[in-house]
DNA sequence: TGTACATCAGTGAACGCGCGTTCACTGATGTAC
DNA sequence: TGTACATCAGTGAACGCGCGTTCACTGATGTAC
């Protein structure tokens, strides 16, 4: 053996990460197997040392990035007081810096979409990481039974997720700025439709 | 001349039509000139009889899928009873039938990724779109400001646009519809977190 | 009505280029003595 | 401690291919007479 046994595994994980951030701001079609390999200060000849094929460190990437943001919301959720967790946490996803910084933010409305257009064992890798997602944010939701706070989590999720996607896509004008905002009061669940018939067939069950 | 003058509209239009399909399907990268060319039954050397460049048409092709959303959501508040259209339009959006026809569905969860690493003139195009779209969902909530009910609107395709992304990235499996199902109640504003000191801050404003 | 002509939408070969992938090699590094 | 060797992570030229774009052409069609 000719480098320490670490090594390899320090550049693996070193292409992954510099991946997981390029994927994100170009798209999973927007950058080539030269430009992933520079990110990592490397060439691509060396690429096939390390991966079988152009679209596993796609795979490899968002699962990474998936990590990155589940961590992310763990440690938010371990900072803040019990009540606020849930708002902080939505606020720090739906904030400027979040919208403006794709490269360094969550992969679900840089990738989702790609993802969707990928094969079945992508899609099931990415679902598996959402379905931790939603476990760590319905954690953060107090006097509610798992199953209600998971559906709550799930829909907050979804509300995130679109509002960054729709942020980004109308640049960064006043537009943009209110759908964050209403993303944050949506997801939060201060924005309500004056209940009509609705209030008698659902809404009143809880309260 | 040679043709009819409106033969030359035609194509153009024929092209752009089939290309919105595509384009949704495979995602702006993911479908040639030639394939694109191929869907609206002709060979690629034409193509720039009718447009400037490749992203010419992909623009033009954004905006018919957008212009085709707005149309069928004017359609959809037309038919329906007054207190029911909102609901009616949301349970339309956030169909199985919509999030397994890409191709023939709204372009925000397909494209906005793709429309948010493209330049500003196609972020504004597609601004300029998505405001059509809030001003049609904002007039079907009754009983609130036009300001409010922007924002309702807003908040309500924001978690639409996320539940598509995140139910076509999955897969078909409970997850999937799942996302679908809690995305309708989010986006009614039926579910809702038990009110804290959110209810002191801000919900009481309107009840 | 029939024929000769002009137009131009559409064709398909060709362009240079960047893509994902392969492969013979190189040279920095850990080990043996 | 110093030298010779073996390993293998990383290099860069090369592959066939599909891309966006260009261009000389063709042939279907409307017009002139």
């Amino acid at each position: 053996m000719r480098y320490v046994e670490s090594h390899r595994r320090q550049t693996y994980r070193r292409i992954v990460e510099n991946a997981s951030l390029g994927l994100r701001q170009n798209g999973t079609k927007g950058i080539s197997v030269v430009g992933l390999m520079k990110l990592a200060g490397l060439t691509h000849g060396g690429f096939y040392n390390h991966f079988g094929s152009r679209a596993e460190l796609v795979g490899e990437a968002i699962a990474f990035a998936m990590d990155q943001m589940v961590a992310r919301w763990k440690n938010l959720a371990n900072k803040k007081a019990n009540g606020e967790r849930f708002e902080a946490l939505i606020a720090d996803y739906l904030s400027p810096r979040h919208r403006d910084n794709a490269k360094q933010g969550c992969a679900l409305p840089a990738l989702a979409a790609d993802v969707a257009r990928s094969g079945p064992s992508e899609r099931r890798a990415l679902a598996s990481k959402l379905e931790e997602m939603i476990e760590v944010l319905a954690e953060l939701i107090p006097d509610e039974a798992p199953q209600e706070a998971r559906q709550i989590a799930t829909g907050a999720i979804a509300t995130m997720v679109g509002s960054i996607v729709l942020s980004r896509a109308v640049g960064t004008g006043k537009l943009s700025d209110s759908i964050l905002e209403t993303g944050r009061l949506t997801a939060e669940g201060r924005v309500r439709k004056p209940p009509r018939r609705a209030v008698e067939a659902i809404d009143c069950k809880k309260s």
